[in-house]
RNA sequence: GGAGCUGUGGUGAAGUUGGAGUUCACGCCGGCCUGUCACGCCGGAGGUCGCGGGUUCGAGUCCCGUCAGCUCCGCCA
């Protein structure tokens, strides 16, 4: 073979290729040993086409691929032929051809791999993990990672023509109080200090508005030292945008044009603009959730007034106690077993619920432990404002209404899973908005900013800071998708007065908030532009588009529940030499758990 | 930190009341086969039942502990 590196891709074949001689290069996904005859799929990143080996065409060929085995490399000179109309195979792309093969090259061999390299195989995701280089071999990887790429070139390609330019910001950088735990990393150099990863480069990006760069962004990854979840992994990838002299108004529609942008050219769907609106307040009090799932209705109902004065205490002793009742209605399920809703119990009571009362709505009546407590007039206005009809169920959680929000929210989503109610191929985006500035933390005895401590009040709100801290809401938002927060940003505080008080609210002076952000403070005391941005989480950006449901299955070597690598074994212990010169000793055990 | 589910030849599963490592499919190896594409037919190899302990005459099966993976709560924007 004078070359025998590919002429074209085994993917891209067809009828007009007929009577062509290419040179293609691929693996072997499957060999069909029929005596005489050998057919071997020849595939790579652009798909399969099907290899004939006849011993008539290439006694070489053929006897080359007799030892030929699943998984090895091979270069194949052959000529592309028409199928007979019998033979032709409608499954796949290359279908109407195949090739002849006049020469076969072993580049490399293979042992057989540990599992199926299909796309429906079944497989312990252990053993994927283990083997990653191969789990990423199925096509159906392969093609997760190429919508990925095309996603971040969207991305950048959009955010360049709209004037963005992209600026690298350290991953050795100072650990700060605030947010997620850090990762750390020692410092040679200096004894016993440390850099951290950067949970976002947050700083950075608005002392790069500082700097006047009008509007930035950086397709980049962020680390966070946290309990992990299906949609989350301690290194993940943002998509993080600033922007100076830019309307709230303004970046909005540009990052809703982004994102419609990006499910257009990816994956062919148009999204509806502009996107839904929703408070904050309002998306907890109808959906129990800042994320809320917008694919189904079942939204949370309020009783809280119709039930103050209820014979049935659980409901009357929590609502004096400053709670709500809310519930929901669960259509046409009344005829579940006791068992079932039993089990809807136990669900709302590990989420926190002291209990999860309940009635059935019969054609015989209603049944329930609600039932035979609630007065006439009551159950009036239950079944009112439920818009409860014979044949239903419902759900009522009675507690504070933080509690009631998390459980009945969460019930909601589960419940729509288990029913069916989620339609499939639909997007639903929306804004949440208005996020509350502050909220207090029991442990630190003091008010935490929610989003950080930079992020502006909204205008007519600032005054609430000095009284009453927690009602302040924050010029901060979340785009939302399908019940995941894809994004979230917020207008930045520039003047100087309001940063004082925010401070105060935290429970700083501004000498003591000097101490804690001092380059940030003496930044801004240089000409700081009024600016805002926002960041999306790309992973999950890409989980949706790829319309997966973890995290996993859209990086290309992702972390375990436990933040381990099946993998590379990370982590892992390292030499005491390497140790040594980072100044740390081991202790052994941890001392705080005695 | 807590809870639930899972762990059986290379892969996926089944395994009854505690009674011989038993079974099925895929894969692998060998043989036959010139139109297959889930090729077919015949034969064969392949096991620390995650690991440790206990109960028992006897444990894949029951009990205790432990490890790993997944999911959720706490945690995390």
């Amino acid at each position: 073979m004078e070359s025998n590196y590919k002429s074209h891709s085994c993917g891209e074949l067809r009828q007009t290729n007929v009577g062509e001689t290419v040179v293609l290069n691929g693996w072997v996904q499957k060999r069909r040993d029929l005596g005489g005859l050998i057919f071997l799929d020849l595939r790579d990143r652009s798909g399969t086409v099907q290899v004939v080996c006849n011993p008539e065409v290439s006694a070489e060929a053929a006897e080359i691929a007799d030892k030929v085995r699943n998984q090895y490399v091979l270069a194949v000179r052959g000529e592309v032929v028409d199928r007979s109309e019998e033979t032709v195979n409608p499954k796949i792309s290359t279908g109407k051809i195949e090739v002849f093969a006049q020469q076969v090259e072993i580049l490399n061999e293979s042992h057989t791999p540990p599992f199926d390299l299909t796309d429906d195989t079944e497989v312990e995701e252990t053993t994927r993990l283990r083997y990653r280089y191969l789990d990423l071999r199925r096509p159906v990887m392969q093609k997760t990672m190429m919508l990925r790429h095309q996603a971040m070139q969207w991305v950048r390609n959009y955010l360049d023509q709209r004037g963005f330019i992209e600026v690298e910001t350290p991953m050795l950088t100072k650990s700060t109080p605030e947010g997620a735990r850090d990762y750390l990393v020692p410092s040679r150099v200096h004894e016993g200090e440390f850099y951290a990863l950067p949970q976002s480069p947050q700083i950075f990006k608005q002392l790069l508005m500082v700097s006047g760069m009008e509007r930035y962004f950086q397709i980049v990854r962020c680390f966070r030292d946290e309990d992990l979840r299906a949609d989350r992994q301690p290194e993940f990838t943002q998509i993080d945008i600033e922007a100076s002299f830019l309307s709230p108004e303004t970046l909005f529609s540009m990052m809703e044009e982004m994102v419609a942008g990006l499910f257009r050219e990816t994956i062919g769907v148009e999204v509806e603009r502009p996107f839904r609106r929703i408070p904050y307040r309002e998306a907890m009090e109808r959906y129990g959730s800042d994320k809320p799932d917008l694919r189904f209705d079942m939204e949370l109902v309020d009783l809280t007034e119709t039930l103050r004065e209820s014979s049935f205490k659980v409901f009357s002793s929590a609502i004096a106690k400053g709670g709500q009742v809310k519930a929901i209605n669960v259509k046409g399920k009344a005829d579940w077993s006791r068992k079932e809703i039993d089990e809807w119990n136990e669900t709302a009571q590990q989420l926190g619920a002291k209990g999860l009362a309940w009635v059935t709505l019969k054609e015989e009546g209603a049944k329930g432990p609600v039932a035979k407590f609630l007065s006439e007039q009551e159950w009036h206005d239950v079944l009112k404002a439920t818009e409860a009809d014979t044949g239903d169920l419902l759900f009522f959680v009675a507690d504070q209404p933080q509690k009631v929000a998390h459980i009945l929210g969460e019930l909601r989503v589960r419940l729509a899973r288990e029913l069916d109610l989620i339609p499939e191929d639909v997007y639903k985006f929306a804004w949440v908005t208005e996020f509350p500035l502050v909220s207090y933390d029991e442990e630190e005895g003091r008010y935490v900013a929610e989003h950080h401590p930079f992020t502006s009040p909204v205008e007519e709100d600032i005054p609430l800071l000095k009284t009453d801290p927690s009602k302040v809401r924050a010029m901060a938002y979340d785009m939302v998708l399908n019940g995941f927060e894809i994004g979230g940003g917020s207008q930045r505080i520039h003047r100087r007065e309001v940063q004082e008080a925010m401070f105060n609210a935290l429970g700083f002076t501004m000498e003591e908030a000097k101490e804690q952000f001092g380059f940030m403070m003496e930044a801004f005391e240089y000409g700081a532009p009024p600016h805002g941005g926002i960041a999306f989480g790309f992973d999950r950006l890409v989980m949706l588009l790829a319309g997966r449901t973890n995290l996993r299955e859209t990086i290309a070597f992702p972390k375990t529940a436990n933040a381990t690598c099946l993998m590379t074994g990370a982590p892992s212990p390292v030499s005491q030499h390497q140790l040594d010169e980072l100044h740390i000793a081991r202790r052994k055990g941890n001392p705080s758990k005695k």
